[in-house]
DNA sequence: ACTATTTATGTCAATAGTTGATATAGTAGG
DNA sequence: CCTACTATATCAACTATTGACATAAATAGT
């Protein structure tokens, strides 16, 4: 349950859980996760470019992604963009924000916060 | 659906949303919001003295919460104590966040955040 | 009554994280 | 060509968080 080399990352920034989200669809390019982000917010999370490359720095000082070295068809690609994948530590590190998130959100929908999902109520 | 006033603090600071959390309970004072939150987070989150009272002076400049001007029982009183209480502003902002997240997780559990995951994009 | 611990509110300097502007340049379409 | 969009990156200013410190009332034990 509790480990501790993941709890020692929690919680997380909410931009790094961003990405981690992002990234846990696919690698992608830093622009392509500036607009995933917008996407899955309903464009609520705009992402500025210092906040998502100083973020993405970050991360892969500490591990949570790497750059993929792999290019896609020539045809299809564009020599600026570089891609980033989560490591096997960030999909750890983002399950377990997932898991606090989601107990957090429970305990909101429990004190009658936010929509009543469920039936009776 | 997205109420404009509402939207305009979002998202909210992780602080503010975790004592939107604890008040969603009841009113409470500060050393209990910060109880609350060690609690509901498995001592995950201990939000420290500085966070917590500066959070509060922003919220009360903001109108999401305010203080209460009653006094419990004598008897269970204690004069230190002040109490906090969510306004009708402080629960549409803090459903309209809990929203905001559980869309949020939702995503990440839709992308498998946590189980194996498989090729790129 | 004294003492220690816990409860309780608050401030502050240092650090971490975010924003929005700016810079630079490749790409795509007319 | 020219323009708009895509893409990465840095920076100063701002906002938020941390952890230490200060102060004092309440509580529990001796």
């Amino acid at each position: 349950m509790g480990e501790r080399d993941v709890d020692r990352f929690l919680p997380l920034p909410a931009s790094v859980m961003h990405i981690v989200v992002a990234l846990a669809d696919g690698e992608k390019h830093g622009y392509a996760i500036m607009r995933d982000v917008a996407a899955v917010s309903g464009g609520v999370v705009k992402m500025g470019s210092g906040t998502l490359y100083g973020s993405i720095k970050r991360m892969l000082d500490q591990g949570l992604i790497e750059e993929a070295d792999e290019r896609p068809d020539p045809a299809l690609d564009d020599q600026r963009r570089r891609y980033y994948r989560l490591t096997a530590l960030g999909q750890r590190v983002g399950a377990a924000e997932h898991d606090r998130l989601a107990s957090l959100i429970d305990a909101a929908r429990m004190r009658h916060l936010g929509l009543h999902l469920g039936g009776a109520s």
